[in-house]
DNA sequence: TATCCTGCACGTCTAATACAATTGTAAGTT
DNA sequence: AACTTACAATTGTATTAGACGTGCAGGATA
C-alpha cells in the first residue's frame, strides 16, 4: 500500500514515514503545494495524508483538485489544533476522514489503515476468494485452513492484486505500489518475477487454484 | 491493556491512573466528551472508564457514539452517588458494569479486570492452549504444572499476544499497548526483543511448544 | 538489596533484490 | 506451415541489507 505524505515540517514527516514504513506501507513525500499536484497526477496512491498548511498555498486546493480528477484516493486531512474550520471544510470537499495535531502515530496508522479498507475493500476487514481467505487486520492468508506463511512482499503483492481484481494491473504499477522504487523502472522487474513465482508457489501447494493469471505483454491479473 | 478513563476531576483522575498503571495497565485520559470521542474513535482501548457527568456534554452521548460504531471495547460507566437512572440507562446502552462514586480503588481495579476478560477473553478465568495455562486472575502462567516465573513486561507481552491469536501484530503496536511509550526513535524495539526473548526462553524451558513466532518485517503472531 | 527494565554492541540469519540461465509467446520472413 | 527472431516471463542461484536474537551492564524500581 502506497502512501502520499503532504507536510512542510519536516521533523514530522521523517517520523511519520518511518512509523509507517514500520507497519509496511510505501511511503512518498511531498514538502508543498505544487511537489503535491505533481505527485498526485502522476501516480496513485491508496492513502493522502494532507496537511491544510502548507507553505506555498492552501492544501484545500489540492484537495479540490483531487477530487476534480477522477481518482479514488482515500485522503486524511491534518490540521492544526484548532482549525475546525479547515476541517469541516476539507470534510465536506470529500475528505475521508481528519486528524489534528499533535496526535500519535498509532492513531495515523489506525486511520490509514481504516481508510484503506474502506477505499479499496468495501470496509471489510476480511477478504473471501472461495477456498482463500485473507484476514486484512491480522495480515493472515488461508487457503482451505491451512495458513500459508508469506513474506512481507509476497503478501503486498497479493493485496494489491487482489485490490485490483478482475482487472490487469501493469507491471509498471506493481512495482511501484509494492517497491516504492522510484529508480528508472526500465526492465527491473525481476524482484517482480521472483516473489511472483514464490507467492504463486506457496498458495499452489496449500492446494488453491491459480486465481492469478499473467497476461502477456500487459501484466497480471487475479480473477475470481 | 489499555484503558481509557474519560472523567473530569483531575485528582481523582490521577489517583485512578496511579493506581491502575501500579497494576501494570496502560492508562489514557480524557478531560471531555470531545476528547473521549476523538480518542474512541482512533484507538482500541481494552476497557473504558465512563464518566456520566462530564463538562461539556453527557457521557451517554460517548456510550451511545460507541455502540454505534462495531468497537468492541468494555465499558464500565461511572456515576454521581444516587443517580440510579443514569446508571439504568448507561447499562440498557450497553455498559459492561458500573461503579457508582465514591468507590474504592481495589473495587475498580477489581471490575475493570473482570470486564477485560469478559471482552477479551469471553469471560474466561483461565485460558488453556494445549499445554499452557494462563490464570488470567492470579496472574499465573504454567506449562502442564509447572509455573513460569514471568516478570510483568514478559506477562503482558504473552497476555497481548494471545488477545490477538492468530493475527500478526506489529512490533509498533506491541510496544504501544504493552509500554504506553510515545518516545518515537529508530531503537524503539530493542526492549521488545529483550522482553521477547526471555519470555520465549522461559515458556521454552518449561516445555512449552513455540507459538509465537516471529513474522519477519512484519511483527509476532501467537498461533495454535 | 534484589529484581527488573531498557539501551547498547555485536552476531546471526532471513528475505529482498540482483544476476544468470532457461523456457514461453507472438510476431515476421520465406 | 516451419523457421527465425525479439522479447516476455519463469526459474534457480548468489549477494547483501537490514531485521532479529543475544549477552551484558547501568539504572530504575519496589
Amino acid at each position: 500500500m502506497k502512501i502520499l505524505i503532504i507536510e512542510d515540517e519536516k521533523e514530522l514527516v521523517n517520523s511519520m514515514a518511518q512509523f509507517l514504513r514500520q507497519e509496511s506501507y510505501v511511503c512518498e513525500i511531498a514538502y508543498s503545494e505544487r511537489e503535491a499536484n505533481e505527485k498526485i497526477m502522476l501516480f496513485d496512491y491508496d492513502c493522502i495524508l494532507l496537511d491544510i498548511n502548507l507553505p506555498d498555498g492552501n492544501g484545500l486546493k489540492v484537495l479540490e483538485k483531487l477530487k476534480n480528477s477522477n481518482k479514488t484516493d482515500g485522503v486524511i486531512i491534518i490540521t492544526a489544533r484548532n482549525s475546525v474550520d479547515d476541517r469541516v471544510k476539507g470534510l465536506n470537499m470529500g475528505a475521508d476522514d481528519y486528524l489534528s495535531k499533535p496526535f500519535h502515530l498509532t492513531e495515523l496508522s489506525a486511520r490509514v489503515s481504516a481508510v484503506i479498507r474502506r477505499k479499496r475493500f468495501d470496509g471489510n476487514n476480511a477478504l473471501v476468494f472461495n477456498e482463500i481467505t485473507i484476514d486484512l487486520l491480522g495480515k493472515v492468508v488461508k487457503v482451505k485452513d491451512t495458513t500459508v506463511d508469506l513474506t512481507r512482499r509476497e503478501y503486498d503483492l497479493l493485496i494489491f492484486l487482489v485490490a485490483n481484481k478482475n482487472r490487469v494491473v501493469s507491471k509498471n504499477a506493481i512495482a511501484e505500489h509494492v517497491s516504492g522504487d522510484n529508480a528508472e523502472l526500465l526492465d527491473k522487474f525481476d524482484f517482480l518475477y521472483s516473489h511472483m513465482k514464490n507467492l504463486k508457489k506457496k498458495l499452489a501447494e496449500a492446494g488453491s487454484d491459480d486465481y492469478i493469471k499473467t497476461v502477456y505483454g500487459l501484466g497480471y491479473k487475479f480473477s475470481t
